[in-house]
Order: C-alpha cells, then sequence, then structure tokens
DNA sequence: GACGGTCTGCATAGGGTTATGCAGGGGAGG
DNA sequence: CCTCCCCTGCATAACCCTATGCAGACCGTC
C-alpha cells in the first residue's frame, strides 16, 4: 500500500514549500521507493530541478543536509514489496557480468512455515511465538528503561542466577561489565551466595538483577529474599509473573522460556536481557567511552580474530 | 521468504574466497540489512580491511565494481521489515549509535517518530527473522543428528566458549552433563586453555564442541587449532559459515546473532546448541535413566521451588 | 636459502556528490 | 516606476568515494 508515499507526505505536511520544493516532494512521492537511494543530482534530474534546489529542500525541512535527510529516508520510510532497481545513475559503465560463478543455488524461496516440521523446526516456531510476545510487551519500553536506571544507578551490581539460569546470567555480567565499573556476577549456590549478596549490600549495591528460569532452585528464593532484607531493589527476567521467586514490589520482567526441547530455550529472557543492558547504558553516561576504550584495547592486544 | 542474510549467503556460496574478503562476507552477512547502503569505506571500516579490499571482493565476485556490487544488492536483497539506519557515510561516528546521536536538527519536520516498532522491538523482529532462518536450516536435521552423535561419543566431552559465546558453553555444559558423563566446560583462555586440550585428548575425547560468536577471539582459534592437531573432531556452532574459526573438516553449524542492541543477542546459537542437546540425548541410551535419577534426587533434596 | 605467486594495505588519482557564493528573474508594495 | 525581497539556477569549492599502481608480507616450492 502506499504507506511510504504517506509517510512521505506527512513528512512535507506543515511546511510552506516553495512551488520548485512543491515540485521535488511530488516527485518524491511518486517514487517513494526510489527516494531514499537516489543522490541529491538524481532527485533534482527527476525533479526537473536544480541539485542546489534539493539540498535547499532537505535544509528547509529541518535537516541538516541532504545526506541527512536521505539517512532519515531510509530509517523511516518502510520499503514497499518490491524494488525495482535502476535507481542508480552514475556509473554508466559496461554490462554487468552478475554473479559469475554462483550456478546451481537454489533460488530464494525457502520453505517457509510449513507445517510439516521436525522436532526441531517445532521448537524454533515455537521460540518464535514467545519472542512474537515480547515484542508486544516491549511496545511499553517503561518497564525496562525504569529497570535500567535501577541497575545502572546501583554501584556494585549484583547479578544472581543459578544453576540453568547461570549461563544467563554470566552473559549479562559479562556483556554489562563493559560499560559498568563494578558488576558482580552470583551463579553459585551454597551457603557463599548469602555472603556474597550481604557483601554487595555493604559495599553499597542498590539494587539486584535476578534471572530466575526453570525450575527454580530454592537457592534463588533464598537469595532474593536476602536481597531484599538488605534493601536491595531487585529486578527479576522471569520465565513467567507467577514464577515462585516474585515478590510484589520486584520489577519482574517476563520472558517466557522455549519447552519444546527436552532441555529448555530461553531466548526471550537472554534478548530481554540485552534489551535491559542498552537500557542501563542509557543510565551510565560513561557507557560509549568505556566501549570504545575496549575496543581500542582490543585492537592494540590482538583480542580477536576478525 | 529467504532472510537478507540468507540471500547474501547464497551470493558469496561457490567462490573461493581468501581470508580477508571472509571477513567482509562475514561482517555483510552480520549486518545484512545495513550492508546494501554502506559505501565501501564504511564497509571496510566495519570489517576491519582496507577499502581496496571491499573494490577488490566486489569485482571478486563478478562485478564491474563495487557500486555495481551494492546496486545489486540493493536489488535483489530484500530489506526486512526494519531497517536500523546507520547508512550514510560522513557523519556517523562511531560505534553503534543508534539514531538520533546526530545533531539534533532532525525532529523538526519529521512525523515524530511514527515508527511502528521502537528500538527493543526492532531487535526482537530481527531475531525472529533469524529463528525463521534457523528452522530452514533445520529442514535437514541430518547434520544435526551427525553432530549429536559425535558429541554423544567422546569421553570425555569438551565444550569450548570463550568471553561472549562462555555463557553459550556454559548453557550447554550445565544441561549436557545431566546426561552425559563427563562434560568439561572450558571457558576460560589463557595459557591454561591448551593445557586442558590436552589433556581432554589424552582422557580420550574424540570431539569438541565451540561456540564461537562474534568478536571471535584469538584464543579461540587457537584452542581450536590445538584441538585438531590432537585428533579431535570440532563442532562448531558459529554466527556464520565465514567465520574465522571455520576450518574446512569442521562440522560447522551456523546460527546467525541479532545485532539490532548495542550487544549481541545469541538466540539462534542458544537454540542450536539445544538441538544439539537433543541428538546427543539419542546417541546416549543412559540419557533418559539419568534424568530420572537427577529429579529423584532433587525432589528429595528440596531442590527446587516449585 | 632463493624464487615466484598471491594477498594485502598504503598512497593517490580521477570522478562523483554536496554545499555555498553570486547574479538574474519575478512579484508585492510604496 | 522603483525598491525590496524571495526564489532559482549557475558556477565552483570542498569533500567523499572508488579504483589502481606499488611495495611489503606471507607461503609453498625448488
Amino acid at each position: 500500500m502506499g504507506s511510504a508515499s504517506t509517510r512521505l507526505q506527512t513528512l512535507f505536511e506543515g511546511h510552506r514549500l516553495t512551488p520548485t520544493q512543491r515540485r521535488i516532494a511530488h516527485c518524491m512521492v511518486r517514487r517513494a521507493t526510489d527516494a531514499p537511494f537516489l543522490s541529491s543530482v538524481e532527485l533534482a534530474e527527476l525533479a526537473g530541478v536544480s541539485q542546489p534546489s534539493v539540498t535547499r529542500f532537505a535544509v528547509a525541512l529541518g535537516f541538516d543536509g541532504y545526506p541527512a535527510f536521505r539517512r532519515h529516508l531510509r530509517e523511516t520510510v518502510p520499503p514497499e514489496g518490491e524494488r525495482v532497481g535502476n535507481g542508480d545513475g552514475g556509473e554508466g559503465g559496461g554490462a554487468r557480468g552478475g554473479p559469475g560463478g554462483s550456478g546451481g543455488t537454489e533460488g530464494s524461496g525457502g520453505p517457509g512455515d510449513a507445517s510439516a516440521c521436525n522436532e526441531y523446526q517445532q521448537a524454533v516456531h515455537a521460540e518464535i511465538e514467545n519472542l512474537r510476545h515480547l515484542a508486544t510487551l516491549l511496545a511499553d519500553p517503561a518497564p525496562v528503561e525504569r529497570a535500567g536506571a535501577l541497575l545502572a544507578a546501583s554501584r556494585p551490581l549484583p547479578v544472581l542466577g543459578l544453576r540453568a539460569a547461570a549461563a544467563q546470567a554470566g552473559g549479562f555480567a559479562y556483556f554489562a561489565a563493559k560499560v559498568h565499573p563494578d558488576v558482580r556476577l552470583l551463579d553459585e549456590g551454597g551457603s557463599m551466595l548469602i555472603d556474597r549478596i550481604d557483601a554487595c549490600a555493604r559495599a553499597g549495591a542498590s539494587a539486584l538483577l535476578c534471572f530466575a528460569l526453570p525450575r527454580h532452585p530454592r537457592e534463588t528464593v533464598e537469595g532474593l529474599d536476602r536481597a531484599r532484607q538488605r534493601g536491595l531493589a531487585v529486578v527479576t527476567v522471569a520465565d513467567s509473573a507467577f514464577a515462585p521467586v516474585a515478590r510484589p514490589g520486584d520489577l519482574l520482567l517476563p520472558a517466557a522460556v522455549g519447552t519444546g526441547l527436552a532441555f529448555d530455550t530461553a531466548c526471550a529472557p537472554m534478548l530481554l536481557g540485552r534489551a535491559l543492558l542498552e537500557a542501563m547504558c542509557d543510565g551510565l553516561p560513561e557507557a560509549q567511552a568505556r566501549l570504545e576504550e575496549f575496543d581500542a584495547s582490543a585492537s592494540e592486544r590482538g583480542l580477536f580474530a576478525e
């Protein structure tokens, strides 16, 4: 449908446009799918105006320049079904060889969502369902942002996850440590767990993040109880709002686990954890600097192979 | 519908690529939605190679030059539902800054961020796309089953995953230990890593499972080299077939990571790992008995709260 | 150890793209 | 009729992107 051109029109509305600018706008609406990929020269030719007029058009709409305007288009105007190409001018060069050697590769069409699925595929599709549900939950980002702010403010930041949830907690803690100055991973139970929670509280922690996946170890419940006693705000990523770890007053973020295979899959909790990380970064002004510093150090040390 | 990365992969298949070119291909697969809008300079920076290498890469694939290559991408690789932007050159700064980072003038004329999805939802949908792709891959369960048999037969079974992949390896190892008599988690690098691999080989291991996610630590590559030297069959769950850990002869199971947030999400690798677990159970006749035994012990000890 | 081949990054030339000074044109108001 | 103001295109400068020559590095072979 005309969603692309619709969005374009809303972009132009509310601006008093000169005749030349109207011409440009009209041309863009007509060729909504190409527009985000045209240079100012190409767009000017198509609209029958001069190239500077295109640049000024972008500026008149409030952008920093034509590149910023085009980037905005690429981000917000959803491409409709098909692209017929022909968009790029300039390089009139010769005939294109196309991908020369790629023979025999079957076209595009995967089998798609055929209902005839094996066990693995069923499990994957069940997880897709879980993610869909997560997406609808995230339509309101407020809880995640609230949780992110809580975690960002806590020094240190204890991250609790036992048994099956230890991997989730570990993954979160690994990344979190890149932007947060003091992350403490609590992935082992036993009597030491309470000691460590106490230590975090004494050190000044104000919040605790818990990953709670089935089957819920009793130790997790006990650890959370202790944390609450010590006055920590508890943020929990749990497989359901009715998990045995849930307590009124906690900030509980639900994310279902997949149960289609012998062992649970925790895609949604992982994703929610990363979203939490992102929100936490927003509360840590020095996050970006830390990341860049790590990148510099990593490349200097030759840490990564890529 | 074939995901963008799928089409990209078919483009690259059948070409013998140099290491640098593999890096470029790998980078493009990871950022499939951005790729058609990047300049050769930007792509080179993201892939960590020189700009001429990108041009040569396009030529090697049979195109007349980089612009022709990019145009082909724009025409044939359908952008998935969402675009995360960052497409244009010049103003985009360093790491993934997210929209809105550049000079704040863009707010004035726009429709006020009318995009249907917020950042978190976009990331979730991107992961759904990855899972869809995984599902089509799993239509043929043979590779997974072959890998499962290899792992089931190995005593001990080393499971390697460093840094970002450590959590994945840990999650696998936790569950695997419930059905396999001797799982050895290798989640720390350093000089001890080689020692431990050697120890596994001496103890009779016949296969090694590796989780390889970006960014790929050099130590992972070295560890795998060692394992191969010691005659271990290597099964790798990697984010793409072009990961720097890939070697001919290995059993490589690809599962894309999500790059929509500041830190990668690894839903597909996790799911693939669980599928591998399931396949491994099929090769372990005593698996069911072990699980039941654990359940009995757990309930007797009151391990779980539920 | 020498040699040829391949691969890769550096430096640079050539071409395309964007932004801006400048002058001409046209309409509104005095 | 003149003046003022805005609009528009031309010309051009500054910038960015792409392609290619060249030299160093690496590897296998002899």
